[in-house]
DNA sequence: GCTAATCATTGATGCAACACGAACCATCTA
DNA sequence: TAGATGGTTCGTGTTGCATCAATGATTAGC
């Protein structure tokens, strides 16, 4: 190979990191989204079908990466609140095509609303631009992963 | 006020992104982790403690935002395989100041070395500049936090 | 048309990560 | 000497999951 010095940076993992961030805010944002009757996992579920309505159960555990079994009950929550609506799928009736309703989409804002003081505090030490380009960054690697999978899901 | 046209951005709340991806990591690192005989917390620990080696118990329960009963748990596994030392404080004897003894630094760097490829398949959609972006934003947002209690609780 | 395989659902069981409280010892502070 | 504080231990409870088993509805292979 050619003798570029390979820089051999210390790595820099942002597992951990980004593990006790996401702590911080999922502690925080407990007790704010408690009163709106959410938690954390029902506004993550809330958030992924307001970019991918009309998935799938399955596409929708796949991104989630979650247990097809607990998706059930975290959808009978929001059902139960008339967040979201199962559809049987005309192509495939066995499957049941999940979409936010209008009082989802609400709630969902509400929740954002309601979360800002939160990130503000959480993200104290980050100025404007570089929240905007941690989301930007966030949305990106999210985006790239398992999305695939529910729009395969949606088009076959 | 001015005509400036304000964007009203939406908002853009990165907290349910976060925590999803977190996740992400989180889930593949559990496997990886396990024959290194760590566990998530137990990296977030080791991580922690690199940078900010000789804290206070106390001050790493506020870093961590754990209950002080739970850190003590946890810095047994870690004293338990030698990668931890608790010195008591000369100015109070009261207090333990925990270390990352060498062996703690090595396990650390082993650990790193193995998420490599879960970090790889996480962050697939990233390329290598916007992963390091990502890291110094985690850092910084990590960093302006809780930092001052721990140097404060050292200094005082 | 009979027989798989598949999707969603329910229920049971279990585990691990905590939070929280009570009681204890050693130590510092007033 | 009395009271607060840091760490430790133990017990208890809760929650977020995974996982396994069983069922009903539907589709697909032959």
């Amino acid at each position: 190979m050619t003798s570029l010095p390979v820089v051999n940076q210390p790595v820099h993992r942002s597992g951990a990191l980004l593990d006790q961030l996401a702590r911080r805010v999922r502690l925080r944002g407990e007790s704010v989204l408690a009163p709106l009757g959410l938690r954390p996992r029902h506004l993550i579920a809330l958030t992924v079908l307001r970019d991918r309505s009309g998935c799938t159960q399955q596409a929708l555990a796949a991104t989630l990466e979650m247990d097809g079994t607990n998706i059930v009950g975290l959808l009978n929550d929001l059902e139960a609140e008339s967040l979201i609506a199962r559809r049987r799928s005309p192509e495939d009736r066995r499957r049941h095509v999940v979409e936010l309703t209008d009082a989802g989409v609400k709630r969902l804002a509400k929740a954002e609303f309601a979360l800002a003081a939160v990130e503000d505090e959480v993200f104290a030490a980050l100025n404007e631009a570089q929240r905007e380009t941690l989301y930007s960054l966030l949305q990106q690697a999210l985006g790239g992963g398992e999305d695939i999978a529910c729009v395969a899901a949606i088009n076959e």
